[in-house]
DNA sequence: ATGGCCGGCGCC
DNA sequence: AAAGGGCGCCGGCCAT
């Protein structure tokens, strides 16, 4: 079996023992399947796919109702490689399939090729993520036939987690398909399903038309809509864009599968000089287009089941350029969520759940062929490629809906759940759609107060190590120099103080400031220059303290003031981007949102701004709607996270404690712990307590504990078993759901939510899968208290939204309204005149009421703090 | 120029 | 040996 190969220096290496290891299985089979690089079992056996990991996967291959004996299995890289030397395995990778898997698959021609994992994946398709692609289709062209790429996860990759069943499941789904791709019942996107008849794909060119397909939507009872825009941020079209052009481009509707409709609104082909934003209709016609649309969308009396993909985006869009106020009832992207997906866009569920996967590819060769600027600027693509795009999104997005309601994809366990995040979708549509009111003469104001105080730290910090600084200086500029002796453009020419490797070198190396070994880079073990590292120089350095006051006014001005600018419109307002669930943003790539069911925010992120200390100013640049008429009140759910601990472990002194009249849980632990009435609680002994009650529900260690309350390691462990002393029952919940986690790899909260945690089914045998195996354990405890907490807040926000919506305002063109969440509290502008009415009907009726059985017979009580003023900074407490 | 990584830090 | 859950965003730095 010795077969030759020199190409790579891998049949170079001294113990390996076949070169050039062989398929093996069924030469003439329509699948291929292929592997990432040899493994040792290949290598001494001299065939491929051997080893316990690759005869799992032959059983995932049964559950997908294919032969494993009748397939061909191959390798990516034919030889094995000993040892991690990097070079070689570039090498190996790029020489190797380009030879050997080619001539392979030239011989075989299978129908189907499975990629099991990156490295096939790549070498058979140029793209690099299986995580992201699997289950999608590729074609791969030889000589005189071409076959289809399937991508999917790798064996070692899925075994490596054995009971970790949602990644099993997904692979069986993906490879569900290979039989019908091979007997040809396998449908994807071809431009030939528009000119066979297949896909009845219009557009909407007159009002007639257009009151047809309201007609038919009322009809099916199910309306898929979706738009095309120019660009993703509806509120800053005019620094995104080059060039004239009417922000919305386009609104689809599907309303039977196969079947959609494009209604053009504005774009390039229909710009001429008169009509420099690319109208397609008249002003006139335009307005009995959208009266048509209006209840349609509104849909007052539930028509119709509204469906879009992650259709907030839509929403705002359509409410900001069409004034229409759509009424979201099922979102294809939020129910994926619940899947355990790691990817939700709507190109890749296609591949999944219809058989139109790969409808882009035509408008993707376009976007590429677009300078920079202009890629993705909808507006600036023909007809002729969004008209496609766009029908085969709406159409798409429908038939996915049908096959998750005929999955389940909404279940018993998780329909509150989901039905609360609709609700969400529509309040915040509303909430980032009308923004919140920013003082913009005090945001310059303040923007100038941040820039002199910081100079005047920096010459302050600069005095006080003159000498060493310069001598940094000079040691920098040297650095800096290129080989001709001038000074290279993108290296810094001497000190700065915002480089965090210019102050290590600073105060350890010149100032021979003493590094605690406890703040250390993880990765590059560099002495930290963070906060807690300095703090501890404070005393013997005051430059310490210098650099940190520093920090603190850089902060509030880069990292907030700076930023506010460009985010605000022209009646002064931001809009900011919350997020409902973890997707992957369709623009950048990246994966956005809260894994526990919390939301995120962003564009700006309004729920980090400064609030303690001297940062509170930055608060107070955000003010009500009107100034004098409304108040900003924000509703705060008082330690929902210990209350929502204490539902779950039933602890009676817990429970006894939340339903009594005072409610400093703080307080009382300390005194628990202590042994003394509460009144008797200091300060001192108050915090400690505040910190344990985090950490226990972080799962801090005692060290943690210990550095966080400045008490010594030893006395945090008796302080930590005194706590569960005092609470039993929380030890024992605590315990309950390491087990339940290291049992089945996953946790649920009472709102139905499911967390996947394989790591805490690893029996950790290295010090690396320990702190995985720990981290996880920890995860179990914090999420279910996260994410019903976060629940709470999002019903209420729900609710709050109705409310508001059929209330009687004293003034309807100031009504009250809801302005954002920052995870347990709820921002409102309140007109003054109802605000006697609306705040105690919130606090009372809705936020320390939630309604639902599954909480309220936990038997703890739950209390919402409110306060109110003229900024969000400027607050003070009602008492009720 | 642009993108990814990292340290650092703001919030709950 | 390491040991806090969940986020988004900034500037510096380095690779492309």
């Amino acid at each position: 079996m010795a077969l030759k190969c020199e190409a790579c220096s891998l049949c170079r290496q001294p113990n390996i023992g076949t070169v050039r290891i062989s398929g093996t299985g069924n030469s003439t089979s329509p699948i291929m399947v292929v592997l990432g690089r040899s493994t040792r079992e290949d290598d001494r056996s001299g065939r491929a796919f051997q080893g316990t990991a690759n005869q799992f996967f032959k059983n995932i291959l049964k559950s997908a109702a294919i032969n494993p004996d009748n397939c061909y299995f191959t390798n990516t890289v034919k030889c094995v490689q000993f040892g991690e030397d990097k070079e070689i395995a570039k090498e190996s990778f790029q020489v190797c399939p380009n030879i050997w898997l080619k001539k392979e698959i030239d011989l075989i021609k299978p129908k189907v090729i499975l990629a099991l994992g990156n490295d096939a994946y790549e070498a058979l398709t140029g793209n690099q993520s299986v995580i992201k692609d699997r289950g999608s289709l590729h074609v791969y062209s030889g000589d005189g036939y071409s076959s289809y790429v399937l991508p999917t996860y790798s064996p070692y990759y899925m075994a490596q987690a054995p009971n970790n069943s949602h990644l099993v499941s997904q692979c069986v789904t993906d490879l569900r398909k290979v039989n019908s791709i091979i007997t040809g019942k396998f449908g994807f996107w071809s431009d030939d399903l528009l000119d066979n008849g297949t896909l009845d794909y219009s557009v909407i060119d007159s009002l007639t038309k257009l009151q047809e397909v309201v007609q038919k939507a009322y009809k099916s009872g199910v309306l898929a809509c979706d738009i095309e825009a120019r660009k993703a941020d509806p509120y800053r079209v005019d620094s995104t864009c080059v060039g004239p052009g009417y922000p919305l481009v386009s609104i689809q509707f599907a309303t039977n599968e196969a079947e959609a409709f494009f209604l053009p609104w504005a774009n390039v082909d229909f710009q001429t000089e008169d009509n420099p934003e690319g109208f397609a209709f008249s002003e006139e016609d335009r307005k009995l287009f959208i009266e048509e649309l209006r209840p349609l969308l509104e849909d007052p009396d539930d028509r119709v089941t509204l469906i879009g993909h992650n259709f907030k985006f839509d929403a705002k869009w359509i409410n900001k350029y069409l004034g229409i106020k759509c009424k979201l009832d099922y979102d294809t992207m939020l129910a994926s969520s619940f899947m355990g997906e790691a990817s939700n866009r709507l190109k890749k569920l296609a591949w999944s759940y219809t058989s139109i996967g790969g409808y882009e590819d035509a408008q993707d060769e376009y976007t590429k062929g677009l300078p920079g600027p202009d890629q993705w600027d909808m507006f600036k693509y023909p007809l002729s490629v969004i008209i496609p795009y766009g029908c085969a999104d709406a159409d798409a997005t429908l038939r996915i809906y049908h096959r998750f309601v005929a999955d389940g994809v909404v279940n018993k366990r998780n329909a509150f759940v989901f039905e609360s995040i609709i609700t969400a979708s529509n309040a915040f549509t509303d909430i980032e759609n009308e923004g919140i009111h920013v003082d913009r003469p005090y945001l310059s104001q303040l923007d100038m107060d941040l820039e002199l105080e910081m100079r005047k730290f920096e010459e302050e910090f600069r005095m006080m190590a003159h000498a060493e600084i310069e001598e940094l200086n000079a040691e920098i500029y040297k650095e800096s120099l290129g080989k001709k002796g001038l000074p290279l453009k993108h290296k810094n020419t001497g000190f700065i103080i915002s480089s965090n490797d210019h102050i290590s070198r600073l105060f350890y190396d010149k100032m021979k400031m003493p590094i605690d070994d406890k703040h250390r880079s993880k990765k590059t073990k560099d002495a930290s220059t963070g906060a807690k590292a300095l703090q501890l120089l404070v005393p013997n350095y005051p430059i310490a303290r210098k650099l940190l006051d520093w920090r603190k006014v850089s902060k509030q001005k880069s990292g907030f003031v700076d930023a506010y600018p460009e985010f605000l419109d022209s009646n002064d307002r931001i809009h900011p981007d919350f997020k409902l669930v973890k997707y992957e943003d369709s623009d950048s790539g990246d994966l956005t949102g809260a894994i526990t069911g919390r939301l995120s925010c962003s564009d700006p992120n309004l729920q980090n701004v400064p609030a303690r200390g001297e940062g509170v100013r930055v608060k107070r640049l955000f003010i009500p709607d009107y100034k004098d008429e409304h108040l900003l009140v924000d509703f705060d759910f008082a330690g929902v996270e210990l209350r929502v601990a204490a539902m779950y472990c039933q602890d009676p002194k817990m429970i006894a404690y939340f339903n009594g009249d005072q409610a400093d849980f703080h307080a009382y632990a300390a005194s628990q712990i202590y042994g003394c009435s509460v009144d008797q609680v200091t300060k001192a002994q108050r915090t400690l307590a505040k910190t344990f009650n985090f950490c226990i529900l972080y799962g801090g260690s005692a060290a943690k504990v210990a550095e966080l309350t400045g008490v010594c390691v030893e006395e945090a462990e008796k302080f930590i078993e005194d706590y569960f002393k005092v609470f039993p029952g929380l030890a024992q919940w605590i315990k309950g759901q390491h087990r339940f986690a290291k049992q089945n790899g996953y946790v649920t909260s009472m709102f139905g939510r499911v967390r996947h945690l394989a790591d805490a089914m690893i029996v950790p045998k290295t010090r690396e899968e320990n702190n995985r195996h720990e981290a996880a354990l920890r995860r179990a405890v914090n999420s279910p208290v996260q994410g019903d907490a976060s629940d709470l807040t999002l019903l209420s926000l729900g609710r709050i939204w109705k409310y508001l919506s059929s209330f009687p305002h004293s003034d309807p063109s100031k009504p009250s309204r809801l302005r954002g969440s920052v995870h347990d509290s709820i921002l409102l502008s309140v007109h003054v005149d109802d605000a006697g009415e609306i705040i105690p009907h919130i606090k009372f009726n809705i936020l320390e009421n939630p309604g639902v059985d599954f909480i309220t017979s936990k038997g703890v009580s739950l209390r919402a703090d409110v306060s109110a003023g003229p900024s969000w900074g400027d607050q003070t407490d009602i008492e009720f």
